[in-house]
DNA sequence: ATAACATATGAACAATCAATCATATGTTTG
DNA sequence: CAAACATATGATTGATTGTTCATATGTTAT
């Protein structure tokens, strides 16, 4: 009796080996999850915006909110979300407070997204 | 008088000149919100997974679903968008449909999130 | 042709999230 | 100190989205 062998859906197409060589090269989940966590930071046109901004100068929050046409209110949230994700960083004066990009990858996933888009 | 001079707030502490040089140097709205979208679909833990499988080898469905212990629809909605965002292409073979990464961005892209994970 | 199978698709539901509004914190100036 | 101002934060809401379940499409083999 080989009824080992007959097994259902989700197992007779399995290539078995290939599976099992990728599942010990896939790094682990808790990576995987950051890893997605970053990208959501840049999965939205407001954020992305103002890291487009943030290329060219270092930026006070009223003037990204004037330069998007955005409330102050909504840009110091996005900047929040940024912050944390430390693709930028504050730097405070006085009354307003400074934000420029954490450092250059930044810049370069940019780039390589932008290069995807425009082929 | 020069009432003009004297603005509500949102206008006060603009860096005029630097907003208007900042202003000249963006995208078109359309490209910054393409952009966000590709982001966005690197931006959820499944899709990062699935891709980073494509990284060892090319996989099917089945074997997708099995190796992220995933429902085969779950995988098969994922892959549409993949492949909607040109990030995987499928190769049919009889009932079976192989994907693999579509091109070498996808692991530049994620190679580079990886790098500032790792920080 | 019919059964078994691999994948795709549509509808529905729960969870996530960005913008808004109101308000709080903290800084400068008179 | 008080008023003006720049920024931050908390709560709410409308919209988006990933998964599930059921079913459809298309392929292979008997």
């Amino acid at each position: 009796m080989d009824s080992v062998e007959i097994e259902r859906c989700g197992f007779l197409c399995v290539h078995e080996q290939t599976v099992e060589r990728v599942l010990e090269q896939m790094p682990d989940d808790e990576k995987l999850y950051d890893l997605a966590e970053l990208f959501k930071v840049f999965g939205d046109s407001t954020r992305v915006k103002i890291l487009y901004a943030l290329f060219e100068a270092e930026l006070c929050v009223c003037d990204i909110a004037q330069l998007l046409g955005l409330t102050q209110s909504a840009v110091s949230h996005q900047l929040r979300v940024l912050k944390a994700s430390r693709l930028v960083k504050p730097r405070k004066d006085g009354k307003t407070v400074f934000y420029s990009l954490a450092d250059d990858h930044v810049r370069t996933l940019i780039a390589q997204g932008m290069e995807h888009i425009n082929e």
